[in-house]
Parts: structure tokens; sequence; C-alpha cells
DNA sequence: CTGAAAGCGCTTACAG
DNA sequence: CTGAAAGCGCTTACAG
């Protein structure tokens, strides 16, 4: 009685197990009348199927693993929101594997737990897998799905890195700025395949295009992608005598943040004296009055969700958009970025 | 091949499925070349267990199910990932159920999801946990852990909530302010045993004790307890002409760096004009100059993660710490708070 | 439309 | 120390 079992609600509504299965389950053809014998038997023993047991037969666990680097960073936050939201809709668990950077802990997770027939599929988010990562999930036939970050193999959701790079900085450029410096992700340069990397090329292309490369070149700086990242990285950009930019564009919002404040704390005015342009959408940018240029994580997340699902053969109601088409962006102007100074 | 079961592995390893399963898990005694010719052969054809099969019979899922309100704010953030790494350092997956006040997905959480038996045990975050939330766990017989939030059943950590309000209201009092003002959390006067509704009494006792109790009342802003909430909530109270406050009491960091960003923009200089002490320890709190009352939500965490470990029967290297002591808090002064204006 | 039986891949008494 | 057998709780061909 603490722990029903199928057996139990077949006995109180008359039937065989394998008809109260069917009966629960809506698989396979079950009158009327004995499906509706079956469920008020369930419910009235409280029977919750095991999952175990489900799944040990039909090789699916109704679950999904989710690898993100980070949980406390705006983007990643909202991603996993809506992976979180859009999963339990549609009856799945969702477990999380926080892990960045390669190392221990990250090849344990690829190596043990994703490994095990625990999860059905797994969504990536800002992952740069490795080759080894992707074949390991492609012998064991598990569905991938990557948003941003880089590597071979899966389905890739991401938008276009190096389109909103560029597109922030021809804002800039548009606004009469030349000098106009990068607060680029740590890693940019080394890395030119990941997010931050690639908005650092759409920074250079579009300076490059304006006929500023070598500006272009000078003025980068790497810092951690948060708020106090953006605030050091930009203390050092800005409290340089001599030659200080008058836009600075920012990999992230969060560091176009930090960016303001340190721009205020060196007295000078935003955007009086400094332009500043952010990516995200960040839900403070607002509150900032940043420009930027939004894309919508929580949808980005529960678009992931649609692909997995489609991919382990759920019927979905809405159809996938293109598949390789990038995801959407849009250019928010307030008032962090202003006309260059005469 | 593809997916290599024990069978296979006793087969190589010339052994029965018994010693297979007794030498891999190390439940049992096996000799030790035994043991080694096991290990070889699952190495070889890269056997990793069903944890269907294995939970199915011994009735362990290795699995933990997380119940939080919020990824995206900091202090669950950093929970969730003191809490992940410590699981997956021990073996146990972590389902996250990312719900928040009640509603049909929490119900569907409760009722559905964590009834089933996926999970060994729930730890819950920051949830005003119901009476027939933490029955039905009760009755599946589910260890629950839960970290800061109300409800009776399960083990409960947080700090004491009550002082800490009260030490942030004192040290403004000690400093010689007594237009004293708090940035409350939405629902914080009619959830008196949430979070946010024990820092307010703190807040009021303190005020009270100080002889300021009339004064405390007409003081208090209720807003999310986030940087644009704080914003908000701080210009209302400080563009208010007449009885501007010389301080103010934010129940948490993110509302107090709003409630900086607010007095900046109407002109107000901080400590000078306004001194602002907030509580968590933020990592931002040290760029914004922010006085805090620091608490430490990763190693809460992982401390929930040990007694939810203990609970379940694990023997630990570490003795918990005393239970029903509060969790550590530490008064860090930045330069946020400074001695009244005379 | 329904039932009896087999089987998913493990672990665990029970013998020896 | 090791093995044969039973069984965890489901689902799914296979019959009827």
């Amino acid at each position: 009685m603490l722990m029903a079992a199928i057996g139990d609600v077949a006995r109180l509504a008359g039937v065989s197990k394998a008809t109260a299965s069917r009966a629960l389950s809506g698989r396979g053809h079950v009158a009327e009348s004995t499906r509706h014998r079956v469920e008020v038997a369930a419910a009235e023993i409280g029977y919750i199927a095991s999952p175990a047991a489900a799944s040990l037969v039909t090789g699916r666990t109704m679950n999904v693993g989710v690898v993100i680097p980070f949980v406390n960073r705006w983007f990643f936050g909202e991603v996993l929101e809506g992976i979180e939201r859009a999963l339990l809709g549609a009856g799945y668990d969702l477990t999380l594997y926080n892990v960045g950077s390669a190392g221990q802990d990250r090849d344990r997770v690829f190596d043990f737990f994703l490994a095990r027939k625990r999860v059905d599929a797994v969504i990536a988010v800002g992952v740069d897998l490795t080759e080894r990562e992707t074949a390991s999930l492609d012998r064991r036939e598990k569905p991938l799905v990557s948003l941003g970050g880089s590597g071979a193999g899966g389905a890739r959701l991401s938008i276009d890195d190096r389109a909103a790079g560029a597109l922030a900085t021809e804002h800039l450029l548009h606004l009469g700025h030349t000098r106009i410096a990068h607060l680029a992700g740590e890693g940019a340069l080394s890395n030119p395949e990941s997010v931050h990397g690639c908005r650092r090329e759409g920074f250079l292309e579009a300076m490059a295009a304006a006929g500023h490369a070598s500006e272009a070149d000078a003025h980068i700086v790497e810092a951690e992608m948060t708020m106090p990242g953006g605030y050091t990285g930009a203390l050092q950009l800005l409290g340089h005598p001599g030659r200080r930019p008058s836009a600075v564009f920012a990999v992230s919002d969060e560091m176009a943040f930090g960016a303001i404040r340190a721009a205020e704390r060196l007295g000078l005015t935003v955007p009086g004296d400094l332009s500043i342009i952010g990516v995200d959408g960040h839900e403070y940018a607002e509150m900032f009055g940043l420009t930027t240029i939004e894309q919508y994580p929580g949808a980005q997340g529960r678009l992931a969700v649609d692909v997995v699902l489609h991919l382990l053969g759920e019927d979905l109601a809405d159809p996938l958009p293109d598949s390789g088409a990038p995801l959407p962006t849009r250019l928010v102007v307030r008032s962090s970025t202003t006309a260059a100074p005469r």
C-alpha cells in the first residue's frame, strides 16, 4: 500500500496488469469504460508508475541532461529557466550538470554521468565541446543539442555572434565614434570559435571595414564576463592617460554595467563622455539605460527543448523553425550611446 | 555490444553476473584477483551499469530533487551551484525543479514529479512549504531538507534572518542614524515567516528597541528582491520631499545595489547623504563598496547535501555541525555606510 | 478489446 | 569466495 504497484491497480479495477498499463499510458486500445475504471482505481490508491521500471523496458528515461558552465550569469540562468519550464511541460525531468571549462569534473560528467542510461538526450549551453565529448554521446546514440558554444556534432542553435559584434560596432561608428574600445571575454583571442571570440571578430571586421583596423587592435581588453570584470577592464581602458576611447562595445550587458560604473567612478558621464553598448538584453538594461543587442535566452532554451523533443520523436504542436538560421536579435537603443563628441 | 550489460562483463571475466555485480559495486566479498579481472573486463567493453535496473531492485535512485524558485538571483544561483557540486562529488544526480510561488506548476511538481520514485530525497531552497507538500513527501518517506523558507517538517537550515535584520539596523543606529528606511521584499508583511518577513521583523525590533518604532513603520517599502526592484523602491523612498531617510537597510544586496543607483540618480552621494546596508555578501558587493551582512550560500548548499546524504544513510567523512544552530553570517563594513550627518 | 507470459538489467538472499 | 535463481515493476509482442 505504501507504494502501490500496477498490480494493485489492476486487481482493484478487475483487469490484467497489461490492460491497466495500456489504460494509464494511453498506448494501445482500451475500452472507454475499462479505462475509466482503471483511472478511478489508480487515483483511489494514489498509484504513480515507477519510472525505473518503465525505463528498463522502454529504454526511455523521460529525462534530459543539461550541461551548463554557469547558473548565476544572466544569460545562462535565463536559458536554464526556459529549458526547465519547457521540459517540465512536456513531462520530462531535467538533470543539471553545472560544469565549465575542461577538467576533471567535466570529464567525469561526460564519461560517467552522461554515458549511463539515465538521460535520453543532452542540451549543452555555452559549452565548447571537444570531439571526444560529442563522439561519446554519439556512440550512445544520445541526441545532442547545443546552444551557443562551439564544437561539431549535434544540432546547433545560436545567434550570429559575429554579426552581433559587427552591428554593435557599426552602431557606434554610425554615431561618429572612431576611438572605439572592446571589452572582450576571457579567451576571446585564443578561442575564436567561442561566443565571445566571434563577437570580437565582428568588432574587428566592422572596425577594419571603416578603416580603423589598427585603432581596434590596441583597444581590446579581455576580462571575466561579469559586472566586476567589466568594471576592472573598463578602469584599465579609461584610466589610461592620453588615448581614451569615446565609446566601448562590451561583449555582454553585465560587463557593460560594470563599465558604466567604472566611467562614473572616473568622473566620466555616460553617454556625454563615453558611449557604451552591450549584448544580451539583460533585465537590468532598462534600469541602466543601456543600449544593447537583445537576444532572448528564455525563448532560446525553449527552442532547444523543442529540437530535443523532435529528435526524440515526440510530435510537436508547432513546427520547428528553419534549422541553421541564426536565432533572432534586435538592436535596442537607449541612453547609453550618443553621437561622438566633436 | 552497443550497450554492454553486466552479463557481457561476467562472461568476459569468466564469472557469474552476481560476482561481477559484487566486484563492480564493492558490496560483498570478492577475491582480489577476481575483482581485478572483472574490472578489466568492464573497462574493455566500456560497461556502465543501467541506473534504472539497479534502482528497480535497490529502491535507490542516486538522484536528489532540488526545488528552487529562482536560478537567476545571486543567492539562489550560488546555493544551486554548491548543491550541484556536492551532489556530483557524491555520485548523485540533481534533478532541477524551478518552481516558485504556489500554483499549478508547483502542484504538479509535488504531486507528480516528486511523488514518483525518481528521487531519493528533496532539497527545497527558499520555498515556503505548505503542510500538504511536506506531508506528501513524508508519506513517500522521502527525506526533505529545506534551506531558508518556512514550513514544518524536514530538516531546516537557515541563518537567523531576524537577527540579521536587527544587526543591519543596529549598525545604522550605532552610526547615529534614526531616520532609517527598510527596503523589504514583496510579501514581507503578509508572510512574516518568510526570509524577508523575518528580516523585516528584525528591523522593527531593533528600531523599537532604540525608541523609533513609529518612525520605522512609515519607512518600509516592499519591492521585488532584485536590483530594479531596489532601484524603484528607493526612488519612491528617497524622492519623497521632506522626510528623507538618512540610511536604508535593504533586505538583499541586489536591492541595495539598485538603491545605490537610485540615490546617485537623485543626486545623493553614498554614504555622504545616504548610508546603505544589505544582506548577502553578493559577489558584486565589493565593487559597489557595499556594507553587508554576509552569508555563504555556496557553503549552505554543500551543507544541505551533507544533511541529505546523512539522512540517506551515507557515511560522511566530516560530522555534521550542530543541527538547529543558525548558519553563520558576518557583518562586513565597507564604504556605503558612515556616521549620520549632524 | 483483453490477458498470460516473457523480459528489460540489475542485485540480493540463499546455498554451497 | 562464488553461483543459480528469484524478483524489483513495469511494457510489449503474441494470442485470442
